[in-house]
DNA sequence: AGTTAAATGACAGCATGCTGACAAATTGCG
DNA sequence: CGCAATTTGTCAGCATGCTGTCATTTAACT
């Protein structure tokens, strides 16, 4: 079959999707033992990495005017929920994340003045991150945006199929987390 | 219900998955209308973030002995299934990235052996891109623990539901990838 | 209580991916 | 055939995420 390596528009900006998660990307040529479901598993993961990155871009555009990014809304979103603050390596944990990244991404959070870093009674060291009130208003301002995107990605789509697909993929998560 | 900010362990290494794809994440603790599609594609978007992480981990660590890199075998997978070579722009946009960043990769992957730069018929500037044989046989090792990884983790969930999820995923791919 | 293990903060380095910009080559169209 | 739009190579900068390391604090256990 061979992979589709026409010419296609490109230019700089976002390269036009060929076929990643079609066949065209996992078929081999040379004849091995290739089960449906490792062709569709290879499938699978190919077409993550590919959802990622449109995710990524996706969630920075819409929240651009927000002065937010993908990284610094994964951060409010997880604090705007928390009920009595959270620590850096708690953000991390929520979030799978090192530490290290987001303390990075915390540190300018605060120097932009979204978040604040309050003194934990558990703890001498590791400070509680709470939302100023900036913070709290771009929270409500990015779930405006979000929710909607939210809706007009779903409403064609049945509930099951995104119930089948998130259990699918928590199982690969579970996993893979060990 | 909030979110579970107990202390869990991290240390250094991968922090431990606290609940992330978990109901915990995106329930609002104020009362919106949030339609349980709406939640569920955010918990979708999130787990996708959280998967995206794991499999490069797991990718990366799962092919470290052969010197590759899931940047990497991803550029050897694609031109291992061409027939005639690739363009740099060719990968890029079979993978969905930017041909710059594809070009870094294949720069230092030719500098290591593993692919080369093959004059173009078809054109003065872009090279095609193909494997040595060094490329070749790391592409056959690459096989050889891809697949049995593949194998190893489908082999208990049914096939529908990967088939479900795939066209789900590619769904939300066609739809981004605008 | 005292000792040991785990968690945290802080700094550094590295890998990967994106965008912007500009010149050169290619393609498409009148 | 010529000209304009697109594609490509290349260089640069930036954002995000990971790992390693070390000192310090906290937690756990005897």
């Amino acid at each position: 079959m061979a992979l589709n390596d026409s010419q296609q528009p490109t230019a700089n900006a976002r390269p036009t999707l060929v076929r990643v998660g079609g066949s065209a990307v996992p078929v081999p040529s040379n004849g091995g033992a290739h089960s449906p479901k490792r062709m569709l598993f290879l499938d699978i993961v190919l077409s993550i990495f590919r959802l990622n990155g449109l995710l990524v871009a996706e969630g920075d555009a819409m929240t651009e005017d927000l002065g937010l990014t993908s990284a610094r809304w994964k951060v409010i979103g997880v604090v705007a929920l928390s009920t009595a603050g959270l620590t850096v390596p708690g953000i991390a944990r929520v979030l799978g994340q090192s530490r290290q990244a987001v303390q990075r991404i915390t540190d300018v959070m605060a120097k932009d003045g979204l978040i604040t870093y309050q003194p934990n009674p558990k703890h001498k060291r590791s400070v509680l991150v709470l939302l100023t009130e900036e913070g709290k208003s771009a929270y409500h301002a990015l779930r405006e945006v979000q929710d909607p995107w939210a809706i007009r990605n779903t409403e064609d789509i049945p509930i099951e199929e995104l119930e089948t697909s998130l259990r699918l993929i928590r199982r690969l998560i579970q996993r893979l987390d060990k």
